[in-house]
RNA sequence: GCGCGGUUAGCUCAGUGGUAGAGCAUUUGCUUCACACGCAAGGGGUCGCAGGUUCAAACCCUGCACCGCGCACCA
């Protein structure tokens, strides 16, 4: 520290250091390493993202375990990187190119050039964040920064694709989603928040048709979907509106649709509840989730009103065509009201999901999806259960665990450009099938209906009566035994398709006595899958005869589930490729199966479904031959960020980087991405590495305001972490979110925490200044003898908050950590035992002076050692300013503090060479207490600080005149005279202390005023005094506590009421000598 | 509705059965030769409410209230 400025300066220091760790290639990682591994994967952030307060809080702690582990001597990959963040980014670049003029819509440009705009925008302004977290000190391993939308990253996410849809695990279907209608596209239920909506119930009648002059009043949210009603739900248990069930009555928009066409059926339905509203459903099986089940069940026609982008569609009628959805909500009550339909409309609050990326309402829409059945289930949820894997707070694993027991088949593909696209390929020539069907004929039993719930019944019916549960059937075949479990039949019935249904419970029989059955190599075993057998039967639909594909899958217990099946409608009497009848014939080698549709279709829509896609499909990663089209859909963001663990460390091809790296050591994420990202990355890890991702996972705080509301752009509240760091130092901006940021707990952020962190800095600072300023070389040796009370103190305080500090790291209590830090240093090192060595400082004793500073250098290197991971780059600048780092060997500390070792506990060894003693704590401790309360005296006295007075100490025992002078320094006395028979003069103040009486003569000096405020506070005292004396005798005056209490408890107790009867003596003293 | 957290000084929070704590804020006094981004000394709490267990409860149990979060939801 050549130029030692008064105040500590971070902008002239951290720039030059983070250059100089990046030179010297300190932050990157080597595989081929002895040394033990340390390695945690940064979580994303958006490619388009800046720097939040929520980033500041958990790369800082990512970093602070990566530094600490450098210190541990181990091999530290922390390896950075961005996410495409697929709607994120791509609204921000439409928004952008339309700012800008170049569109007005993306359509505009097309697919390419719009995708060339987004690459264009991603290399000028993406990735801003990277520099800023640099600005933060991140001590990532830049030369592995990877982006999701990396040739070889994207490569994974197909693979990984590919190999889902090949394990049957990942089918297309056609199911209400959520649809987001201004990013235009379908959101997964993750990315759907329900919020509080202040709306309206509004009440309207309808006629029944056939009994004029009868009305039903029904209640809705919803008026604009009226016109896409296809029925009145009633409870059939209702006994007001029973009796209409198998009425119709007239629907009241659209108001120019002639009457019969506008009749729609009264049906009954257990899912209505009479309670509320008038017990009158109103169904729009197109709009809403549960109407669609309702729909399904009464096989009520489907009729879309709104479309794609939130606007009414022509069949909303004329009144609302071409309106917005909300706009059309008041039109369509206006209208109402014309038609004097109207009732009453009340103030209604409810829950209405919102799109958590475009903060707009979603519509349940109706549409084709890609969904993923999720791999690794079990073992992904019993890790966490079984405390193999880490949460920190633990209470993240029951919501977790929750969350893994009623999984939902995620939906992971979205209709926009900017992502990695689905690897499927259609091929052409389809030729379109007939939509006539009467009924299902499984070979030898019929299984007749025209829908999923009448399928389903007669399914089970069928498995019932044949005592198809809990029985084998042995394949006469394959001669293989199949076993039908009930979790089976259910689990079927509930996740998969009509064919599904129509095939689970017939499939034993199908095997025994009629099935044709192929089979085919097993595909690729997942660990819980043993293998994957295709089977080809047939089906008859009406005229038709269809060859069904189906898979079985072998579980380790010989369990086998039909949980999948693709189904292939084929024309049996034309349309045959190549003649070739044998069913393989019809099956290429790679997958060309469409897999099967939404539960709740009709058979009709389902064929319709068929065809409306291309024949042939195959899951590949490049396409199969020509006149092959791509399916236009990309993939969820998260199907590329659950693959990031391992995907970023080169899967599958490079082994040396996984090997050594992964899994990973810890994982630092903030809660609200626990399914988004954790646990579908725990999955991800166990299907396709066979481990889980991570061993422990920190789960940071939420950061807020101090008013305790969310950091957002709209309220203004999230201040720029780079302004922080301009104003105050990074170290400073670490330090104070670190001291505000206890395990578990959200975190209230004021600016004036980062004021406290810069003050810190600016402590520790001129607390070297003062070493420096004490002049000499950095001393090594410290000489037992002359080791002060004072010097062993602060040894012993070392040694504890090295423990303190090392224990609070090890189980992720960073706040604790910096508070233990904070008190050490600053509490005890500079208020303490600074200011005791200026007794040596002042003195001429040039040996001991020497000695002291060698006691400094040792706390200050062990000290600036612990604060590092924390404040790495004041703690460079004063690790090298102070010469701490010429000592040591170059790859432990010479180079830079960052390898410096992790200061260790004083051993017992090192303790009894240097007569560290505990007692010394004590000794200095009371010395210390000695000198409170004489600074007590003094302000009791109204003696301003800086006036020189003396006190007289009578000691209970010797005390050496070294520590009589700490003494008198620090209480800022002329003398502190020892008297042993000292008699004090009226008037004079006194405080007992464990080393003796201490005196403040004042000589008459003080107005009879000062004496009586001085008496009124010695008797409140005192009465304090009796109270707590009071309750101690009254605790030892029962008998049951004299009986019960263990021996230490009563001992301890006994001891305190001597205490306190000491001082009441003290004080009674002190009141006789004042008057 | 179900579940999970929380309720301790003005604020933010520690505190796993035995004397209620820290930081900030506040009051007062100090430009004391490392630091005013500082030093020193104070004031300030029925530990959400009500029961119970215990010799002893902020702490354990039960119930309630309020705040926050998650999940599931009735139009």
């Amino acid at each position: 520290m050549s130029e030692i400025s008064k105040a500590y300066e971070p902008q002239s220091v951290e720039d030059k250091w983070y250059q100089f760790w990046l030179d010297g290639k300190f932050f990157v990682a080597d595989a081929q390493s002895a040394k033990p591994a340390y390695s945690i994967v940064i979580p994303p952030p958006n490619v388009t993202g800046v720097l939040t307060l929520g980033h500041v809080l958990n790369n800082t702690i990512q970093d602070i375990l990566a530094r600490k582990a450098r210190m541990d001597g181990k091999e530290v990959l922390w390896l950075p990187g961005t996410d495409h963040a697929g709607i994120a980014t791509q609204t921000v670049v439409e928004r952008a190119l339309k700012k800008e003029g170049k569109i007005k819509h993306r359509d505009d440009l097309g697919r390419e050039k719009f995708l060339e705009e987004v690459w264009k925008w991603k290399n000028e302004k993406g990735g801003i964040i990277i520099q800023q977290l640099k600005k933060l000190g991140a001590s990532c391993d830049w030369t592995r920064e990877r982006f999701t939308m990396d040739p070889e990253y994207s490569r994974c996410v197909q693979r990984v694709f590919v190999d889902l849809y090949k394990k049957g695990l990942i089918y297309r279907g056609k199911r209400m989603v959520n649809w987001c209608p201004a990013s235009l596209t379908a959101l997964s239920d993750e990315e759907v928040v329900m919020k509080e909506q202040k709306g309206f119930l509004y009440y309207f009648k309808v006629e029944v048709a056939e009994i004029p002059g009868t009305f039903l009043t029904i209640a809705t949210t919803r008026p604009e979907t009226i016109p896409g009603d296809t029925a009145v739900a009633v409870n059939p248990k209702d006994p007001r509106y029973a009796h209409l069930i198998g009425k119709h009555v007239v629907r009241p928009l659209p108001v120019e649709l002639p009457r019969e066409q506008k009749l729609i059926p009264i049906i009954g339905d257990e899912h209505v509840d009479f309670e509320f509203g008038t017990g009158v459903l109103k169904v729009t099986p197109a709009h809403d989730k549960a109407d669609f089940e309702i729909g399904a069940r009464h096989k009520l026609a489907t009729v879309e009103v709104i479309a794609a982008n939130g606007q009414m569609n022509d069949a909303a009628g004329a009144d609302l065509r071409g309106l917005d959805r909300f706009k059309a909500r008041k039109v369509a009550v206006e209208k109402l009201t014309e038609l004097g339909a109207l009732e009453k409309e009340e103030p209604y609050t409810n829950n209405v999901g919102f799109s958590e990326r475009a903060d707009v309402p979603i519509e349940p829409r109706l549409s084709e999806q890609w969904f993923l059945k999720y791999p690794s289930v079990e073992k992904s949820r019993a890790v966490v259960a079984k405390g193999e894997m880490k949460f920190h707070p633990d209470r993240w694993a029951k919501v977790y665990d929750h969350w893994m027991g009623s999984l939902q088949d995620w939906c992971v593909s979205r209709q926009l450009w900017w992502g990695h696209r689905i690897p499927v390929w259609y091929s052409e020539g389809w030729k379109k099938l007939s939509q006539k069907i009467v009924f299902v004929r499984l070979t030898g039993h019929e299984l007749a209906g025209r829908n999923v719930k009448e399928l389903r019944e007669a399914a089970f019916t069928f498995a019932k009566s044949h005592g198809i549960l809990g029985q084998s059937f042995l394949n006469l075949d394959s001669h293989q035994n199949i076993t039908v479990h009930k979790a089976s039949l259910e689990h079927a019935f509930s996740n998969f398709g009509v064919a599904n249904v129509k095939l689970v419970p017939g499939l034993p029989d199908l095997l025994r006595h009629a099935v044709k059955v192929a089979s085919e190599p097993h595909l690729p075993p997942s660990e819980s899958v043993i293998s994957v057998e295709t089977y080809f039967s047939a089906l008859q639909v009406g005229d038709q005869i269809f060859r069904v594909k189906f898979r079985v899958k072998v579980f380790p217990d010989n369990f086998r589930l039909y949980d999948h099946q693709a189904v292939m409608l084929w024309r049996e009497k034309e349309n045959e490729p190549d003649g070739n009848k044998s069913p393989e014939a019809q099956f290429p080698k790679e997958q060309t199966s469409r897999p099967a549709s939404g539960s709740t279709l009709l058979l009709r829509d389902l064929v319709q479904d068929v065809n409306s896609d291309p024949a042939f499909t195959r899951s590949q990663i490049e396409p199969p031959a020509e006149n092959w089209v791509q399916d236009p859909d990309v993939l969820d963001t998260w199907f590329s960020s659950w693959l990031w663990p391992f995907a970023t460390m080169g899967w599958p091809e490079q082994a040396d980087t996984l090997k050594k790296f992964y899994p990973t050591t810890d994982l630092v994420t903030g809660p609200d991405i626990i399914f988004f990202w954790v646990a579908r990355m725990i999955m991800a890890g166990y299907e396709y590495m066979g481990a889980l991702p991570f061993q422990n996972v920190y789960f940071t705080g939420i950061i807020r305001d101090k008013q305790g509301r969310k950091m957002s752009k709209s309220l203004g509240n999230s201040p720029d972490p780079l302004d922080l760091i301009a104003k105050f130092g990074a170290d400073a901006l670490r330090f104070g979110v670190m001291r505000a940021a206890p395990l578990g707990q959200d975190i209230l952020f004021d600016e004036q925490n980062v004021e406290l962190g810069r003050n810190f800095c600016n402590k520790l600072w001129n607390a070297c200044r003062f070493r420096q300023m004490q002049g000499g070389e950095v001393q090594g040796e410290i000489e037992p003898t002359l080791l002060s009370s004072d010097d062993k103190w602060i040894l012993l305080k070392l040694d504890a908050a090295i423990r303190e500090v090392t224990i609070a790291l090890n189980e992720y209590k960073f706040s604790d950590a910096t508070a233990a830090l904070y008190r050490f240093f600053w509490g005890e090192y500079c208020d303490w035992y600074v200011e005791a060595t200026k007794a040596v400082f002042f003195g001429t004793d040039e040996k001991r002076k020497a000695n002291t500073l060698a006691v400094i250098d040792f706390v200050l290197s062990h000290t600036v050692r612990m604060f590092h991971p924390f404040l790495p780059f004041i703690t460079e600048e004063l690790w090298h300013g102070m010469g701490y780092a010429t000592d040591m060997p170059d790859n432990q500390g010479g180079k830079t503090i960052m390898f410096a070792p992790w200061p260790m506990p004083l051993d017992e060894d090192f303790k009894g060479h240097y007569g560290l003693d505990d007692c010394y704590l004590e000794i200095a401790g009371a010395k210390y207490e000695l000198v409170s309360q004489g600074r007590n005296l003094r302000r009791e006295a109204n003696i301003s600080t800086g006036k020189k007075i003396k006190y007289v100490l009578k000691p209970v025992n010797f005390l050496p005149p070294h520590d009589v002078e700490v003494i008198r320094l620090l209480l800022n006395a002329e003398t502190v005279e020892v008297n042993e028979n000292f008699q004090p003069p009226k008037g004079t103040l006194t405080a007992r202390t464990e080393l003796g009486e201490l005196y403040l003569p004042l000589e008459g000096l003080r107005t009879p005023e000062e004496l009586a405020a001085e008496k009124a506070r010695v008797a409140n005292e005192l009465d304090k005094i009796e109270a707590e004396i009071a309750k101690v005798e009254q605790k030892l005056a029962n008998p049951k506590f004299m009986e019960k209490v263990p021996p230490a408890v009563l001992q301890e107790h006994s001891q305190r009421l001597a205490e306190w009867l000491a001082k009441r003596d003290h004080a009674k003293a002190a009141l006789g000598a004042l008057s």
